[in-house]
DNA sequence: GATGAATGAGGGTTCATTCAT
DNA sequence: GATGAATGAACCCTCATTCAT
């Protein structure tokens, strides 16, 4: 009967979809997925429980919805692979600092995510697999880089990552948890973590 | 006539309480709290569903419990405070790997109470409150005094005890996500961080 | 494009409102509240158990639904205050005959009321409050102005008020209770109670 | 192996019945029988909740002989058989004021046993038969043969009987349900019940 | 006999999902 | 497509009853 438009109908489902979405995201957050129920969803996006089904094919595929989402900017925001030839430092820090913003950003959205990839085996090892390990895959060769270059002390890249991306997350943890002082200094938290993380916390004639 | 079973009695019920916490702890961190049934947990506690009911008045009683144990090993394993007259870097790194270790050891119960708390708002509140604010607390005033001493570089003390949480609580998350490599370098992984923590990344002569 | 539904919506939802409690109304009467399980209410409404949930909080609201269904009828099955000027023992009379009528037609709803209401500290208080004391207060000006006006002896209209409703109920209890006289009689009852309660059992004569 | 002290034994187990039955009729009347616990009648009764299963077979059992225990006081307490030669109206009075003092001062049992037995089919037939029809069996030939000497007007002996056990068990519900009427005229109320069931409410002259 | 921990059937309630409108 | 009433499986929890001590 109606003609297929395709971009306009597509644009209107991919609103649809993000419209739910983000309620989802909001209503996972305050109560973490199990709790969330499709009736308050519904009522966050302003619509009816049934209209969800059409979207998506279940509770389940709402939280992949927005693991993939969530992904996606991730990457869009990411240029590490650009790190090109700017200085180690300069780029490092940069880096280091929008990483902690974007994640601060959608710091909803990653609670929602990590809260159930916790408790939820199948998502865990998808969440790993998709979207943590990749991260590690793009970093390692360039801190191995950096070591060859004798910018960096010699450790093996895979535990440089895993150091890095704990103090990352541990952060988002440390804020998720409501820790005021990381609220309130999360605009020098980032430089304070690349400058000790580089440079270490122990004066020099110590050393 | 009847013997005198306080004491009995009270270990008989101590047992009970902790084989039905020991259960709850694997089943919480297999399905995360609200997809654990009651039912499954006294299964693996191998007792009927009723005489979990006996120890603990609801289920959210049995996270709390839970809690509340881990907090009291927690504090058992802790000799912080003993610091005492100990060359710094030797303690801070001997504290390190040991509290690393604690909560590898305890990754079950630390997985069951931080998804939980993730998604449960008062419960959120009451583990900052009583668990992780308290560890600040301890801490800062010995970093400002390593600070004093000339030992430390001058950060904010509460700065640095975010930094350094953050980096054993996201290293606790990468092993929960399933992180091989964090599992198979637990043995070194505390002195590397502790290494870069201290000492940093960047090789001495770019300084 | 959707009809407006309001009263059309609140006709079906007063619908299935009734339905469910000529349910719970059998059920109560046959089992008792607290024997009655939501699934046979169910079974008998012909609807899912999850449906008696959309139209009623909990079980506790179905016997509040059903006292205040009862009491409705019963205020508009009642024209006592329209007691007007007809002579006072006609009137009397026909309303006693009426009352025990409608009562009698209610049994089984008056049944489950009076059930849950003996062994229901707080709704009983509400029952006697909104229900019984009321109609005592309509009663009681209407019988002392048939005792100023020399229709009826000197007693105290709370009195006579008590008296007769206690006929009335008790009679409804026998009636309960399975009493067959009650039940073959109940044409003649009303006239003989009021009979009885107007010239008395003895003989003039003894007088 | 120990001796059968028949008389002792028996004593002792009666004792321990009622002890147990004092307590059931108590939580009964506060709680009625469905939400009654034997953990709480236990409690009342001071003894182990497995001690009641030795006296008492079951919980139904309790009620059952709650019933039987207030009907043999009830026997007991009734002298209804000894009518023998009093005159009518003084025997009628003092046993209907005997009876009402009876029926107040067990207020408890009778409001645990009526409000089940209004919602216990069995227990109903049984509690019919067994007690009230027999007090209907004892009265009916006494109102026969006062209507044959004329003492009474010419009503069917069993719609007598119906009348004034009718006018005795509404009141005992009024009471239960907490009027305060009834509560503060007790003393008056039987005299004032008999006056107006055997002489009328109405005024003489209108006769 | 007395105890009370243990049992497990059964009930109230929630909520993901379906489908007639 | 959108709706939301209806469904019923599944969960938490209670409590009568049993039985080893």
């Amino acid at each position: 009967m109606t003609e297929q438009h395709d971009p306009i109908q597509a644009q209107l489902i991919e609103a649809r979809r993000n419209q739910i979405l983000d309620a989802a995201t909001q209503v996972f957050a305050e109560k973490c997925f199990a709790r969330a129920t499709i009736k308050e969803i519904a009522r966050v996006a302003g619509i009816a429980d049934g209209t969800i089904y059409i979207y998506f094919k279940n509770k389940n595929e709402l939280m992949l919805g927005l693991m993939h989402r969530l992904n996606q900017s991730e990457q869009r925001a990411d240029d590490f692979a650009q790190a090109g030839e700017q200085p180690m430092e300069g780029f490092s820090a940069a880096y280091f600092r929008q990483r902690l913003q974007f994640m601060g950003s959608q710091m909803s959205a990653f609670q929602a995510v990590l809260q159930e990839v916790l408790g939820n085996e199948e998502l865990r090892t998808e969440y790993f697999a998709k979207i943590i390990e990749p991260t590690f895959a793009i970093a390692e060769p360039y801190f191995q880089k950096l070591i060859d270059e004798g910018s960096l002390r010699t450790f093996e890249p895979a535990l440089i990552t895993r150091v890095i991306t704990s103090t990352a997350l541990g952060l988002l943890m440390l804020q998720m948890l409501g820790d005021k002082v990381v609220e309130e200094k999360q605009e020098v938290l980032p430089d304070v973590i690349f400058e000790i993380l580089f440079h270490g916390l122990a004066s020099r004639r110590e050393t």
